[in-house]
Order: C-alpha cells, then structure tokens, then sequence
DNA sequence: TTGACATATCGATAATTCACGATATAATGA
DNA sequence: TCATTATATCGTGAATTATCGATATGTCAA
C-alpha cells in the first residue's frame, strides 16, 4: 500500500465519484452486455458518460486509481471493467486511523 | 468537513510526518518552554528544525494542514503552538470508511 | 522605542496535475 | 484483410503544488 499515491488519487472530486459510483453500480450505471457489475465491474465508456469528461480524462482517472490500488481491472473482448478492491480500500482507512 | 482539502493535505510525506510526529510529540520533539506539548502543542520552530526544511515551509506546510482541519492552533507570546484535532482526524477516517 | 526573535506572507521557479484532442493499439465482426 | 469500436497513450497549455529566499508582522525585553 502507498498511501501518498492512494491520497494523490482520493484529492479529485471526479476520481472520488468514480470509487463511489463503483460502491454501488447497478444504482449508477445502466446494464451493459448483460455484465454483472458488481462482481466484473463497469467498462470505461460507462464511466466516459457518466464523468462527462472525454473518453481520455475517463481512462487516465481510472488509470491512476487503479495504479494507487484503489481498483481492479479485468479485460473481457474489447471491454475493461473496473471494480473496487474493496480489502484495499479498506486497509486505507484502517492506515489513516492506525498512523495518522 | 472538506475531503478533498484534507486528501490534498494527506498527499505528502512532510506533512504526514508533521501529523505523525504531532500525535506522540514528547516522543518526537524536545521540551520548549515548559510547555506541555500534548495539551498545547509544539510550535513553528520545533516542526522546522524536524522537518529539515526551511521555517518558511514548515509555516505553509502547518498552514495547510490547519486549513484543512486537521490540527488547530494557540499562541502564547511569541510562539504560535499547533497539536491535532484529533475529532476531524477521526472523522476523516469515518468518512473514508463510510462515503467512498 | 528599539532590537531581537518567532511566525506569516510574498514572490519566484521547478515540478506536478488537470483535462483535452489526436493518435496508437487491441479486439471484433464482416 | 479491413473497417469499426473500445481503450490506452502522447503531447499540450493552463492551473496547482513544492520549496525556497526575502521580507513583513507581531511580541517581548531592555
């Protein structure tokens, strides 16, 4: 875990509705491929529309969760979905209340 | 409670230190004027000659910390005295925990 | 009041981040 | 193979951050 590039990534209001909307995505995202989200994830074009950023700003934001470790990825055909990795997440709370 | 102010002020290692170091100060900082450093805090001079930067970083670098809600400060005489808030800090955790 | 010290603030420059358009790569289906 | 679609990466300019030296402000002691 490196939590200063976990805070790095956490200090975007639009990487923090990513995470969010990934909590609970069938609330947020309409179905796509008839995927299971919540167990494979959402793919970047839902994530493009939602953010209603560009399809670029959508793929670097996940990038960088994913790189803070935030996030998982799995590629299935020509789609890659993202999805929470929720042990790391939590881990960064239990960082912040241990060593903080 | 600003998150993102506050993960701003989280993404750097000087200022986690200065948090660390704030949360056992007789541990990190030597006595100063019989203050009590867990009760009042330690002050600008003390964070400087620890964090190895100059005074003028170590006051932006608590300034923003304190902007961000994390620690809080006093001044006595000519010594501005700064320690935790140790509720926003819990808070911040809680919110992690809960929001994202 | 003046001098000395503690702290805050004001530029400044280099590095990093934001968000974009353009383009490259990967996978599919015709 | 080729065209199409999904995603990643590159290169950009604007904005923000890191860190500094210089200076202003605030407080005490003589």
């Amino acid at each position: 875990m490196k939590p200063i590039e976990i805070f790095k990534a956490l200090s975007n209001e639009s990487r923090l509705d990513i995470l969010r909307w990934l909590k609970e995505p069938e609330q947020h995202f309409t179905p796509h491929e008839g995927i299971d989200m919540r167990e494979i994830g959402v793919c970047v074009s839902q994530v493009t529309e939602k953010l209603n950023m560009t399809q670029s700003t959508a793929s670097q934001y996940l990038s960088i969760l994913q790189r803070a470790g935030l996030i998982k990825t799995e590629r299935i055909g020509k789609f890659t979905y993202y999805k929470r990795d929720e042990e790391v997440i939590r881990q960064i709370g239990e960082y912040l209340k241990q060593e903080i």
